[in-house]
Order: structure tokens, then C-alpha cells, then sequence
DNA sequence: TATAATTCCTATCGGAAATGTATGAATTGA
DNA sequence: TCAATTCATACATTTCCGATAGGAATTATA
């Protein structure tokens, strides 16, 4: 039922690594492939994605690259999905029937409202949390770790 | 990322099925299929499936067939989808690190805990709804298509 | 005990989707 | 002009899912 496709995860650690450098300029999609560990000419596909998502801009040329299009507390987890999945509303395909069985579309009803609440629960989930917010908690791991002594 | 395999509506679908006529002795296999549209040979693959995980009985031999093991009400989707997904936690796949960006195990934490959250919201939903309750939805939506006029 | 009806088990196939690679065109700073 | 980069598309590979197939095991019933 949740299923995450590695394109998704690697548009989060793609969005996250110029999260990380937003306002410093244009990342290049070799460098960020590199230091996120994607096959590099595969997230060229990614990042083209997020582009015509509106996530990210990109600038052609030399010294050119992608950046985030908006400030990473204003990008959420839900527009990165949607973005990945092409707006993919849950797939609710139907066998038909036949005989005195539950027959369609109250059957088709059924389900299909089902799904939708899961759905809609995924995606206030995913709306809640931003580029900013995964930072944060990113943040707080690593000094979980590694602490500060004060004082 | 919520993809509902043909697999787990066929089980519901089953299921209800059998619902339908819990303490009316088993049903067979093929008689299912017949009602519910779902090919025939298929159908065999998914009641055993809901035979391992202890939501059906089967009965071997002539006159054998399927039954609930517990009344509708005691039979929630989330056990019926948890059985066909194969207890399928989500599917956290990793891409590793280096440089000096985000760096596992971190990374892979924050990813999980949010996956574990939307998986766990929709167990939540999954987990309201029982076998009992969709029958009753369906007797309601029929009765509003084809109303009883009261007096 | 023989027979037929049924579930049980495993293998396999085909198509679709996901993942990844390749090639070259378009753009642009230096 | 050149080199670095994105852009676009096509192609190859792998994995997964739906579906089919064949036969073994079980058992009611005649």
C-alpha cells in the first residue's frame, strides 16, 4: 500500500542538498549525484522533474546548476511527491461483478472512499513537513551524537 | 505512493463475500470468483493467502470451500491488507553517502520516521473499518438508490 | 473402495512499470 | 569559439504484478 519509489527519495535528498546551500547559487546536478550518491546521468531525470514541478530552477551554461525556486520552509514534503508521482490520485482500479454480489458502483463506492481518506491522511502528513523542518531534525540527530558539552 | 494492487481489493472483495453468508457453511473458490469477477485461478492464490494469515478457513474436499474464521465485525481491513502486503513495512530503500552532505544513518532515520508515520495513519483508518462496518455502508448506499417508503 | 470435487503448492509467462544508460541538441558564460 | 552545463528523447535492463497452468493432496459420498 505505501509504496516509496526511489525516484521520490531521491528527489527528497536532491531538494534537501540545495536546501542546505539555498541562496549560495546554483548546484550542479554532477555534484549533487555525487555527494548524494544517485546515478548521475538518473537524476538529471529527477531534477528535470522537479523543475517542471516548480520545485527547483535551473540556469543553463557554465557555472550554471539547480536551486530551490522558493525558500526551503516553503517547500513541503506533499508538493515533492506530487511532483515525483505526476499528481497521482490513489489508483483505484475495479474488477466488475456480476450475479446478486455487491454490484458496482456502490462496491466501487465503498473502497473508493476508503481510499480516499488514506489518502488524504498521506498527504496532511506530507504537508506538514517542509525541506526546513527535515533540516531541523537532520540538525538535532547529529548533536544527539555528537553533543555539545556546555560549559 | 498509496498503490493498492489489484491483490488486496480481490481479498476484500473475497471476504465481504464470504461475510455476506458468515454461519451459511463454506463457499467455494469458484463460486466467489464467479460473483466477484476476479479469475478464477487467481482467486485460489489469494484465499490461501488469507488462510495463512488466519482471517479464512478452508474446508478440503467436496462440499469444502472458505469460511471466516471471526464474524465480519471482528475482521478489520488493516488485518486483510496486512496479510496480502505480506506485513510489508515501508519500503525503506537507502542510497548511501559521502562528502560531506547528509550522512546515514541519519538521513535513513528521517526518511523512516516519516514513512512510519504516514504508515501508521493509515493503519489507523484500516484499522476502523471491519468487514460489519462496510456491509452496513453498502446496505445504506443501496437503500438511498432504491429508497423503502416508509407507510 | 472408487470417484469426483475441491483445496494446496509451485512453476512459469507476459506485460507494465521502475530503474538506469546513452546520445546528442540547446544554451550560455568566459 | 569553446567548454560546461542543462534539456530532450530514446533505449536497455531489471523487477514486480497479474494471470495461467499442471498436478498433488485431501475428503465427502456413493
Amino acid at each position: 500500500m505505501l509504496k516509496i519509489p526511489l525516484k521520490v527519495t531521491y528527489a527528497i535528498f536532491a531538494t534537501l542538498d540545495l536546501a542546505l546551500r539555498y541562496g549560495e547559487g546554483p548546484v550542479q546536478a554532477r555534484t549533487i549525484a555525487r555527494r548524494q550518491t544517485i546515478p548521475p546521468r538518473f537524476i538529471e531525470q529527477v531534477l528535470h522533474a522537479l523543475k517542471q514541478g516548480g520545485i527547483v530552477d535551473s540556469i543553463r551554461g557554465p557555472q550554471g546548476g539547480y536551486i530551490l525556486r522558493q525558500p526551503p520552509s516553503d517547500v513541503s514534503l506533499a508538493a515533492i511527491v506530487e511532483t515525483m508521482n505526476g499528481h497521482a490520485e490513489p489508483d483505484t482500479r475495479e474488477a466488475g461483478t456480476n450475479g446478486r454480489a455487491l454490484r458496482p458502483p456502490h462496491r466501487e463506492a465503498l473502497l473508493s472512499r476508503l481510499w480516499d481518506r488514506v489518502y488524504q491522511a498521506e498527504r496532511e502528513i506530507l504537508s506538514s513537513v517542509t525541506l526546513q523542518s527535515l533540516i531541523e531534525q537532520y540538525t538535532e540527530l547529529e548533536q544527539q551524537r555528537a553533543p555539545m558539552y556546555h560549559i
